[in-house]
DNA sequence: ACTTTGACCGATCGACCGGTCAGTATCTCG
DNA sequence: CGAGATACTGACCGGTCGATCGGTCAAAGT
């Protein structure tokens, strides 16, 4: 009988379809990739492919699911940080950047599965996780406008999007951007996670001079 | 024989190609993007739609192209609207989630090819379009700095940097984010635009108890 | 020792892919 | 009225797609 789902843990070959999916998907889209690239990648037949996995659809899926608990694990303890609020801002922004580039390849099914809204396949997956990272995440800011240390002018939820925002950006156009040589950024992301913290705490306006 | 090119402005088929094409293309990335699907949805014969253009990169390519004019040609005059660097900031925020949501599948097509790196297909196209626009659009916030209106510690390549990250992310995660009640912006966008822009200005941080 | 089970494979299916080609309708220019 | 160029089409090509088939093989159960 077929299996609708990796059926054991210990099975290796489940698994290395697995990863060599998530990469075929991360290089090619969903509609890129092919079955038989991905059993060449994981060194397996084709039909084997379908022996563990339903459709094409429900390795997609699988592999979504994957790189959705891994995000969420990783960013999970955030707020438990030690520290004020500049501090687990500039963690915040650290570890997500650091985890988008570390994963490259989920990172870019993930954030390609929101832009690509049409399709309905991972829609409800993506909005789950996306969600329950919203929830932990804005969590930061709204402790932080409560005990004083967020401008009281500010929308927590506004905080957390800026936050996210520039932090996908980064990932999403470092490889373009690395040839433009007026941006210095690309192959520092340090710097860059420094420079926005401050940017985002401080603003980019200059000081009133009538009150300096 | 077989032009390579549009031949001519005024020839109503291959305009409607190439809207065709642009529709199917955001709805469905270039690989899952089919000629018979393009076709149909223009109306016209698939071996036509070779007769405008040569491959199915070559349209692919045009649609890239018009894309990338329509986007230059929206935000190039910001730099010259009136109005301090507060106006200004406003007005590059508003313009830019403006044409987003206005040009939305030509919007989908330019962001998706820079995610996907991978594929050299409009690498070249995309580097050029995003040289020229981060050229015209970041010399706003350099003019700024020499004007003392942005604040000396930070870079304006970072200011423009968060200003179009955060445009970006509001588009992309838009269709996601309509669902989360939590989250107020998806159908409010000026609401956004305003938001972002005081929390860009000024800082998200409380200001210093001391001082005040 | 015999049966069952699940991992795995080669061969193959029908559908669809991008692309070609011969041929037709329409228009322009002389 | 032709002659030639262009817009356009239906039929078709080789190849690849996702998916299925019958079958092999080694390990586990009894």
């Amino acid at each position: 009988m077929k299996s609708r789902l990796p059926t054991n843990r210990t099975c290796p070959g489940a698994r290395q379809i697995l990863d060599a999916a998530l990469e075929v998907f991360a290089e090619h889209g969903y509609e890129g990739a092919s079955i038989h690239a991905i059993a060449q990648r994981a060194g397996v037949s084709k039909a084997n492919i379908f022996h563990h996995y339903a459709s094409k659809e429900q390795l997609y899926l699988a592999v979504l699911r994957n790189a959705s608990r891994s995000w969420s694990e990783d960013l999970a303890h955030v707020p438990a940080m030690p520290g004020g609020f500049p501090a687990q801002l500039q963690a915040m922004i650290h570890r997500t950047l650091q985890h988008l580039m570390r994963e490259n390849a989920q990172s870019r099914v993930v954030l390609r599965e929101m832009l690509e809204n049409g399709a309905l396949r991972g829609r409800q997956l993506s909005e789950e996780v996306f969600a329950d990272n919203f929830e932990i995440e804005t969590e930061i800011f709204r402790r932080a406008q409560a005990d004083g240390n967020l401008r009281s002018g500010v929308d927590p939820v506004l905080a957390w999007t800026m936050t996210m925002a520039v932090c996908a950006f980064f990932f999403q156009t470092r490889d373009v951007m690395r040839f433009n040589p007026a941006y210095p950024y690309a192959e520092s992301p340090d710097r860059y996670a420094r420079g926005i913290c401050d940017a985002l705490l401080h603003g980019i306006a200059a000081p009133r001079k009538t009150l300096q």
